[in-house]
DNA sequence: TGTACATCAGTGAACGCGCGTTCACTGATGTAC
DNA sequence: TGTACATCAGTGAACGCGCGTTCACTGATGTAC
């Protein structure tokens, strides 16, 4: 349990601490790959190391060569995409007040939406889990979005100290709120098609709420009354 | 399988079909009370029927009298859950341009806590099992929903055609995404505290999201140019 | 370059727990006369 | 009002499947000389 360094430890040892060679690190990854690719497909309610070995045909003996259990294995996956979702702060460097904000707000959903399909049954079990009180899954999903909540939390801010937003925005509540959206809508997407509302109008949809809550651009008739 | 009348189903019928009496109806309701107060504690990952049969001090084998498995029990409480949130549309039947506009976010904002902290258990698995392509969930799921999706997707019409919301929104996806990010915060509320912001900074800010997004009121500050 | 030995990596086959599920039964409630 | 019988409701105890997990082993790769 204790011992392991946390930084890469996914890459370094077996599950009893035996350092390993290219080989094993080859046998690992795939059985992380098809571990991923289960969930996607299957879901987690049906995930069995049987299954997963076999479909890459190799024995549950292996599996337990590298993870203590099902959970250890998705810990992992989950520490891996936690990676991808860090760096997407990087959209929030550009100035969303510019000319082209819009622009900004819909490269940032469209780079969401990649990452989120990249890892949509990972991130499933990990906001499950996190949901259902997992410290592990919790610590990891805060590590994941911390970093992107708060830079649209730095956003809210200067829009509320430059008068450009309303006060009564919490900057954090406000950027997970954001978050929020993006993660639970993207998981709807097949729902929404048979509703009437396409991938595009989605997209165009994200990222003018993403828009007009974190920079408050002007609207087309911005200062219109309201209707009497 | 089939057979059964859609509309209370979930009163009338033991599983073998068998019509049952007030004692009979008692202990399934306790049956189904039970289900969704471990899915609140203990999560669906470890529910297992003999639990709760054991918690409420009957028999597993009375569970089979009354459901076909977990699965069935779980989507009659999806079912139920349903119920109350459709009921919720009529938070939208109030003008949020009014004056106190943001009174009536903020009392939506409040019925739909109460509404999620009541059903979380079950919600969860619910929107879990639908994810995962579980047609029978997607449908409970759907017919839920979509009333409130409805209601704001009516009002962001209104909203664009009245030149105050920008025609980049798509109003049904409007809709859903500001469901989606209601649903989704509030499993967050926990890891939320931890960082800062309070339940009511929570609840003041979906307010104003929702307001602003639905109703497109002016911000304090409206027709300020945006920054040089 | 070849051989012996050490270490790494992988696995077949079985064990056994835990749980869903059922069956044959007991007990409770209702009803006819 | 009491008794006999029918139906409703509940259950103890066991069966058995399915799966996680392990152990003792084989095969592959690396290294010393």
């Amino acid at each position: 349990m204790e011992g392991m360094s946390t930084k890469m430890a996914s890459e370094q040892q077996a599950a009893d601490g035996r350092v390993i060679g290219a080989r094993a690190r080859a046998t690992r990854r795939r059985l992380l790959d098809e571990t991923a690719r289960f969930l996607d497909s299957n879901g987690v309610l049906e995930l069995k190391v049987v299954d997963i070995t076999r479909a890459i045909g190799t024995s549950p003996a292996t599996f337990y060569q590298y993870f203590n259990d099902v959970d250890d294995a998705i810990l992992m996956l989950a520490e891996e995409a936690g990676e991808d979702e860090r760096a997407l702060v990087e959209y929030f460097s550009s100035d969303w007040h510019a000319e082209d904000g819009l622009e900004s707000a819909l490269d940032f959903v469209d780079a969401y939406r990649r990452y989120w399909n990249a890892n949509r049954g990972v991130l499933r079990i990990r906001n499950l889990k996190a949901e259902e009180g997992d410290r592990r899954f919790r610590a990891v999903r805060r590590r994941a979005s911390v970093p992107m909540v708060e830079a649209m939390a730095a956003m809210v801010r200067n829009g509320i100290e430059a008068g450009r937003l309303s006060r009564s925005l919490d900057p954090f509540a406000t950027g997970a709120a954001m978050l929020a959206m993006l993660e639970r809508l993207l998981s709807y997407q097949v729902g929404l098609g048979r509703a009437g509302s396409s991938v595009s109008d989605l997209r165009s949809t994200l990222a003018t709420v993403l828009h007009q809550t974190l920079a408050a651009p002007h609207l087309p008739s911005a200062g219109l009354p309201d209707r009497a």
